[in-house]
RNA sequence: GCACCCGUAGCUCAGCUGGAUAGAGCGCUGCCCUCCGAAGGCAGAGGUCAGAGGUUCGAAUCCUCUCGGGUGCGCCA
């Protein structure tokens, strides 16, 4: 149980039995109070606002109630002093065995440090990436793909059972395009001279291997077919060929979903037919016209009859086809059914990853899970803002119809992939940000990704040395737990290690809020506030980490030492990125 | 026209789902290397949290409106 939630619960307990003794009335709700540590250190290690929430119900002013209950949280083990502060605050302050206590359990739960139940083993999907089988991942897929990996492990370390899925668009025209393309390949392996690629076909390089391998499944067959003859077999194996290179390059970024699932499948399966069954059943369809969107040319528009979902229903602005006037399914039919097939297969949470373009579906996409999982499935959406590649602060300019785009492979052979991994979990989802490829390989301080594991490594390099120093000493992170730690007390140090207590409680609100980019903040933090206790050690050799002649000083300063170590690594882990030992 | 996202230091961005005197980095000014990694650290200047109302003990955070930027808007996926 972290610091925190021990104070959580001695605090209501003894507002409870303040309740018992009739200080406070009977069913006093305490359901708004928090426990948090103070922005100000200066107002101790932990604050609630347990007086000002009550005060109302207690018939008190704040800073009354505050000094009855004052000194009943004093009496809470482990609270050093409880003081009145402001409008009625009451800042507490912890002995510092609690606090040196706590480096023991860092170090005893090593990377598992921050790991909490409060997913209850509930199952929650991750569905990202999700790109059409049409080509290699690009850089614009990089993001999502980043954010949407993350996010399911940082789950996974919150207690959810999370499945990591990708949802394979090979049903539509785009993969009818792709086998077009693939075909004109297949010619071009048999030695024929196909030009230039005509409009409206995929010119990618890539494809040429699509070609060969048709040649060596199909040999001459499909030369002499019609197009209708050779369309199925084609678009089959190019998918699966496309899906191959897909997964190959989500690896270079460390990336494996556990699911994927084909639209096609689905299709083949009748889920799409059972959407359109569910919803009616629940007399959410009908034949409609719509109104043409304001800010479309009314040249463009025409009129037509469709089969339509009451969306409004849920809260979206208007309700939308299900089927084409032709009475073919719309793209967002069969998405549906793909939520509905996740919804069937368990998880009533879902999550997915979408790039901000997609931004006008969230609304449609919210509405049709809700309806149909009769309001017993959710759905949250992240989205993902563009990211604009640069260099040395100059935007690079890519060509997507040259076919010659970034793509996410190049992007990882460039800077790596802990280094893309990590950038690319500096900022909110919803903000945009630039990629800039020399600043992420930059070694200094305003590169985080350098930045924090600069830190990493200083500690190991400070073990190093310990080492050296007292080469008779056991410095590994089992005897660290065992050590005595009561030289350990200036400032700083206690600070660090209030610091490194606030990771539970960080990783289960970024957790809650889906918001992996806090880790990268807060490991930021960490770094900053290790190095500068570092740097005290250059002004006060006695400052150091590793001093000369003091073998139990140090052996509790490596200790502290480890613990920050062991929560760098722990962040780092959620990232999916290596901590290194050592920076050449 | 409508919807969604955004607006915080000169620049790039945090701000723990409502808490106390709004924080980092870059840039600017001035300091700290006979070795625990200066690839670092310390200090200073810099703010009407776009604007106006509202909700309450308390608002950058929630609600409404206005201004400004981005994204998208039926038979494309």
């Amino acid at each position: 149980m972290s610091v925190f939630k021990t104070l959580q619960a001695g605090v209501t307990t003894t507002l409870e039995s303040v309740i018992a003794e009739g200080k406070l009335p009977e069913g006093t709700d305490l359901t708004r109070i928090t426990l948090e540590p103070p922005r100000d250190p200066s107002h101790g290690d932990a604050s609630t606002n347990a007086a000002m929430v009550l005060s109302k119900q207690a018939g008190m002013k704040p800073r009354d109630l505050a000094a009855i209950l004052a000194p009943a949280f004093e009496a809470i083990e482990g609270i050093g002093s409880a003081e009145i502060a402001g409008p009625g605050f009451i800042n507490l302050r912890l002995d510092n065995s609690v606090w040196l206590n706590e480096i023991a359990v860092i170090l005893k739960a090593g990377k598992s440090y921050g790991d909490s139940d409060t997913g209850a083993g509930e199952k929650v999907n991750v569905e990202y990436v999700s790109a059409n089988p049409t080509g290699p991942l690009h850089i614009g897929h990089a993001r999502g793909t980043v954010v949407g990996d993350v996010l399911a492990d940082l789950l996974k370390k919150t207690g959810y059972d999370v499945t990591k899925e990708y949802y394979i668009n090979d049903a539509g025209s785009q993969v009818d395009t792709l086998a077009r393309s693939a075909y004109l390949r297949y010619r071009e392996a048999h030695g024929e001279d196909i030009g230039t690629i005509p409009e409206g076909l995929y010119p990618g390089e890539y494809l040429k291997a699509v070609g060969e391998r048709l040649k060596s499944d199909f040999g001459t067959d499909l030369l002499e077919k019609s197009e209708e003859e050779w369309l199925a077999q084609v678009r089959l194996i190019s998918v699966e060929v496309m899906m191959d290179l897909i997964r190959e390059d989500l690896a270079s970024v460390g990336v494996h979903q556990e699911v994927f699932t084909s639209e096609q499948s689905l299709v083949e399966a009748g889920k799409v037919d059972a959407v359109l069954e569910n919803l009616d059943g629940r007399g959410l369809l009908y034949t409609g016209v719509l109104e043409p969107p304001k800010g479309m040319k009314p040249e463009d528009w025409e009129a037509r009859p469709q089969t339509l979902f009451k969306a409004t229903e849920f809260g979206d602005d208007v309700d939308r086809p299900l089927k084409k006037s032709d009475g073919s399914w719309t793209y967002f039919a069969s998405d549906i059914a793909n939520h509905l097939d996740k919804f069937d297969r368990g998880f009533a949470q879902q999550i997915d990853i979408w790039g901000a373009d997609h931004g006008g579906y969230v609304k449609r996409m919210k509405a049709a899970v809700r309806a149909i999982t009769g309001e017993q499935g959710e759905l949250d959406v992240k989205l993902c803002q563009i990211v604009r590649l640069m260099d040395k602060g100059e935007p690079v300019k890519m060509s997507k119809r040259s076919g010659s785009f970034v793509t996410l492979r190049d992007l990882v052979n460039e800077v790596g992939k802990d280094a893309v991994r990590f950038f690319l979990m500096t900022r909110k989802n919803d903000a945009q940000m630039d990629f800039d490829l020399s600043a992420v390989l930059e070694t200094t301080r305003d590169n985080p990704v350098f930045y924090v594991q600069y830190a990493h490594a200083r500690c190991h390099s400070v073990l190093r040395q310990a080492q050296e120093a007292f080469p008779d000493s056991d410095f590994s992170f089992e005897a660290l737990q065992a050590v005595d730690l009561s030289q350990i007390g200036t400032e700083e140090e206690l600070q660090l290690i209030r610091q490194l207590a606030e990771w539970p409680r960080l990783i289960e609100a970024a957790a809650k809020a889906h918001e992996p980019h806090r880790i990268a903040y807060f490991l930021y933090d960490v770094a900053a506030a290790f190095h500068g206790l570092y740097t005290k050690g250059r002004e006060d050799t006695m400052l150091r980490f590793v001093v000369p002649g003091h073998e139990s000083l140090t052996l509790a300063r490596l200790a502290l030492v480890g613990a920050v170590r062991t929560v760098i690594a722990s962040g780092l882990d959620v990232f999916g990125v290596e901590p290194v030992e050592e920076l050449h």
